[in-house]
DNA sequence: TGTACATCAGTGAACGCGCGTTCACTGATGTAC
DNA sequence: TGTACATCAGTGAACGCGCGTTCACTGATGTAC
């Protein structure tokens, strides 16, 4: 069989891991751009020169966190999407997955907020490519919903990048929550509740054209 | 007098501006935490040693730039608040003050979207508590105005973050097309205009509470 | 099953380089008389 | 106005250090017979 996987294979993938991994440790207190490769190796417990082994320079492992961190985030969108009608309770459990998400992954979106127009050009492509997809799903799922008659194409694609920008700085503010350097969590979710809510009182009052 | 600026004190301000001009210039292809101190000198003309007579090190400099950046911001918002009083005037008018602001002061733009969520914590800070004021500022405009009658302090300081980020976000948008990463400058203003738009109805039918 | 050879992830030493910081200094500008 | 001394922004050499990258290597794993 072609897909099974030897020692070796499993070896390699478990050096990449440690690679990954200890790089978005070190990410959480400085950003890409001033990672070194030694660093992220000495953390990974192995020589500098295996580093060459799984990536060709800091911003190809860079790209590389950028498809785990975001490929993560479409379960949250899909959770939503799928959620309750109830328009009050969307929102709510909206703000809910937002908040747990960041809780589960907060060295992914932290990585994504800091890189996302960080110094390194490929990553910032990246990430940029991949909260693009994420607008046209959105996009796609507000097309499905009943109150979206009537809407231009281009209206609903300015709503989704609306939700989306709202989605990411909602993630940024629990982040900042966490660390306590900002307002507590309860009191950004307050916030974001009604700000969906605001939104949504325009959405029902749109007129389009 | 006291405040006549001599030979010496016009010559030592002359090579700070140099310092912190080349400083952001350098920032624009790369992030805070990456610039090196003989990077900003050797633009600059001046000796490494020379850089500490003005700062103690590049996150010193880096809040310097916070201020200056941000400072120039406030002009911004007076602009707008002081504005046009028909709703869809005054839309138009704040995307192309904004829309000016990115095109006049790119650099400073870049800058603090890049190190809003970077690595250098004191500028982190720096920039926090400026679009803080700035969200102040924005919030105490809102409770003058007419439509605003009945909202809560909490309800308008919640708008108010809204505008500010959708600011941000919309400038943000802007420099990406003005340097052909995104969508081109016309349609980033058409979708914030919309964006505003919706918001704005949102605004009309909010029922306080 | 056993043997001989091939593969290749990871090693460790070496390299040249630019970094941030220190220090005693220089010489133009400022001040006191 | 002229002189003697003080100030201090900027110099240039020196330092130790960790960086990214290269290279021939090792030795466990995989393959063919």
């Amino acid at each position: 069989m072609s897909h099974t996987t030897s020692t070796r294979e499993r070896r390699k993938a478990r050096t990449r891991r440690a690679l990954l991994d200890e790089g978005l440790r070190l990410l959480e207190h400085q950003s890409l751009s001033s990672l070194g490769l030694r660093e992220v190796t000495r953390a990974a417990g192995v020589a500098p020169a295996a580093f060459y082994r799984h990536f060709r320079d800091m911003s190809d492992l860079g790209v590389a966190l950028v498809e785990e961190s975001i490929g993560s985030l479409h379960t949250v969108v899909a959770t939503v999407l799928c959620g309750p009608v109830d328009e009050q309770e969307r929102i709510d459990s909206t703000v809910r997955v937002i908040a747990e998400y960041v809780r589960d992954h907060p060295a992914h979106i932290r990585f994504i907020a800091r890189e996302r127009h960080g110094g390194v050009p490929a990553v910032r492509i990246a990430i940029r490519a991949q909260l693009d997809r994420y607008t046209t799903e959105v996009a796609e799922a507000l097309g499905e919903d009943e109150s979206s008659a009537g809407w231009s194409p281009a209206d609903m694609r300015m709503l989704a990048e609306l939700y989306v920008h709202h989605m990411v700085m909602t993630a940024c503010a629990f982040l900042e929550a966490a660390q306590a350097e900002g307002p507590d969590e309860e009191s950004v979710a307050r916030t974001a509740r009604r700000q969906l809510m605001l939104i949504n009182a325009g959405r029902h009052h749109w007129q389009p054209g």
